[in-house]
DNA sequence: CATTTACTCTATATAATTTGTAGGTTTTAT
DNA sequence: ATAAAACCTACAAATTATATAGAGTAAATG
């Protein structure tokens, strides 16, 4: 399961989207609409935006805007930035793989090797589905 | 990513499946073999068994085994069983299914819908794969 | 240029979940 | 009878997720 953090990413990220020609949007407008805390929010937006999906605008008048088409952005991305790894396993994971510590050699490991098969399709998917794909069906 | 427990539980099922042959076997031998905590697998092996994958025998010479043929066994309903859904929200569970607090229409949340799609995108796969294809890696 | 507004940053508190442990009970083989 | 090994319940420890606090910085505006 996604965690909230990753669900409110995606709301917020969908929030914007659909309001992309009105400018900078306050935070508190999007932590009303979907009932989340705006101080959790507040730092879910700041990674958003420290990994190039949002902008800023401080002081009056301030808020966030996407500064990238929802199409340019896969589910995977989000995912990963705030959730950690897809695969289902530490040592088949591509962006943030660790060795497992009961396992001595991998290599012979008939799971790590399903498991490998299993990231794989999974990532053709949540590479393929972007916010754009979550903007059309609202 | 997978809990300690449902990747301990493929583990020992993988062990079970190998030997086959050789009747009951000690929780201990598994723990040993995959260094992980003894009492720990003991409540593993019990909800595998519980769930109907395996079979047991108490006193000297007991120990268990597997009761289920390993292609009868999908990844979904290991990782179902000790981890909980598959799904990446509870709004589109299958099996433990829970509207999300923050949605007031369910209907019209285009996260949602998306989700359904990578959800029977993940099942294809995890439903296709089970013990025997980890058993034939090893 | 003072004031208000709203994002930025870091640290901490609280809650929930996962992981692991303890200790006794029951069953079986010898 | 005794020892071996699964069964069961409850609890403890560790980790992670969620949420909050409060001071800092930048921008707009009159």
């Amino acid at each position: 399961m996604l965690s909230k953090k990753t669900k409110y990413a995606f709301h917020a990220l969908t929030y914007l989207g659909k309001n992309k020609d009105q400018g900078a949007i306050l935070i508190q407008e999007i932590s009303e609409f979907h009932n989340i805390s705006h101080k959790f929010l507040e730092n879910i937006l700041l990674e958003l935006k420290k990994a190039g999906f949002l902008g800023s605008k401080k002081g009056k008048g301030g808020g966030y805007y996407l500064i990238k088409e929802p199409k340019e952005i896969p589910l995977s991305r989000i995912i990963r930035l705030l959730d950690g790894p897809i695969a289902l396993l530490p040592c088949v994971s591509l962006n943030y793989y660790e060795p497992c510590e009961e396992c001595e050699n991998q290599e012979q490991c008939g799971l790590n090797k399903v498991m490998i098969e299993v990231r794989d399709e999974t990532l053709k998917i949540l590479e393929m589905k972007t916010l754009q794909d979550i903007l059309s069906n609202e």
